[in-house]
DNA sequence: CGCAAGATTGAGGTCGTTCAAATAAAGTGG
DNA sequence: CCACTTTATTTGAACGACCTCAATCTTGCG
């Protein structure tokens, strides 16, 4: 593993973006739309739990921090990911935009008042905690279990059906994301990236984010 | 991280347990009461969802295995504890039995038949997996970033205030359970457990399953 | 163009694994 | 209750995957 020192991650910048001056009580539901820069904080770890977060452009990232400065990012939201739901009154874990980013901000106590067989939006909300827990147990899988190779693999196909794209996309995230998502170092990450180019698996076009799928049944192989 | 020829794990042995004769209609909130042997399987990664169960006394792990072998534990499972409750239609997870355990089990489909308003139970059931997902994220932590010396000092820590216990408790699970959960080799947890009593940390007393906390503020120093 | 941030590459070290063997504990059957 | 077997745990020595530190290269941007 790791330690501060590393080249694992960098402690990200607060200060969060000013809260929603009031929703208006008609427009509880819906939510607010709201925007935020590169690595700028939705929320943060102790903040409180008032509004969840539906993701409408853009990615963002939800990570937990050791003392030292360790980071794991837990899980990226891309469009239409619901993060920021959280029972206790406090969130646990904090939330950064990973480029510009888009959300719809929902106040929690309007999910209270729904009547229980109006569905149509808590099930929504539902399913999506029930994806991060499923997310979150393969997830650890992935850290406890398998090697560089096959987390890259893995990282790799997920991000490929998450964009929906067969073999061709860009990564919306630098390299110290993934290291932190996988529990690698950046360097690791490079090289083992560098590798499955190497062994004819993948390609690189075009600046470091445009990654290729040439063999997705081979990259499936790997990722064990 | 390791092979599948690893000491790291063992593969557990199946035949389930026999499905439930058929609960008494009148029974279907109440649950069923079950009993399993050490290592019995409770269900299997792809059986279906119809039952989700809780705890009634003994301990339950829950994993997730790689084709060739490797395991993760991702939770375990204390009295009280609900665990198999998926959304899907087949659970995506094993549970087993890690000592003789005794579990009630609940029809799937008696929740949705509740009055939501009456959410006795299904409060219940959804702090339930809340604090599964919490868990997750927390352990996500442990498995990315920590050292050997620091996973196992946060599982003490956890296994202790779970048994509520202060300072001397029996530890429930083999080597190989520990060594899986926290993405480690059985010689390693070994050597780390050796190490803490080197130490003066922890002791071992009497077998070597018996873990006195001779000094908890210095193992939560070293949890990181 | 020139700078700054991100990514790659190289050399060397370390922590945890691997393989192997010894020890301890827990059953088992007489 | 004791020899005997089996299973769990510990311990040692050597190896290897990944990390660390440092330098170089690439890319994007003012």
């Amino acid at each position: 593993m790791q330690t501060a020192t590393t080249t694992r991650s960098s402690v990200p910048r607060f200060p969060y973006a000013m809260p929603i001056p009031s929703a208006s009580s008609a427009s509880e539901l819906s939510g607010v739309r709201r925007m935020f820069a590169k690595d700028e904080g939705i929320f943060g770890e102790g903040d409180d739990t008032e509004y969840f977060y539906k993701v409408a452009s853009g990615l963002v990232r939800t990570y937990k921090l050791l003392n030292d400065g360790r980071r794991q990012i837990d899980a990226f939201h891309f469009s239409g990911d619901v993060f920021g739901l959280e029972p206790g009154g406090e969130h646990k874990i904090a939330a950064e935009a990973v480029g510009a980013t888009t959300v719809i901000a929902y106040k929690r106590s309007s999910l209270k008042r729904l009547p229980m067989n109006d569905n149509i939006f808590s099930d929504q909300v539902l399913a999506a905690m029930t994806r991060r827990l499923e997310y979150a147990q393969n997830h650890m899988l992935v850290l406890g279990c398998k090697n560089a190779q096959e987390k890259i693999a893995t990282f790799l196909l997920d991000l490929a059906s998450r964009l929906s794209t067969t073999d061709r996309f860009e990564l919306p995230m630098m390299r110290s994301d993934i290291a932190d998502h996988l529990g690698l170092t950046i360097e690791t990450v490079s090289r083992t990236i560098a590798e499955l180019v190497r062994e004819g698996v993948i390609c690189l076009e075009a600046g470091h984010r445009n990654i290729r799928l040439k063999d997705p049944a081979a990259l499936r192989r790997l990722s064990a």
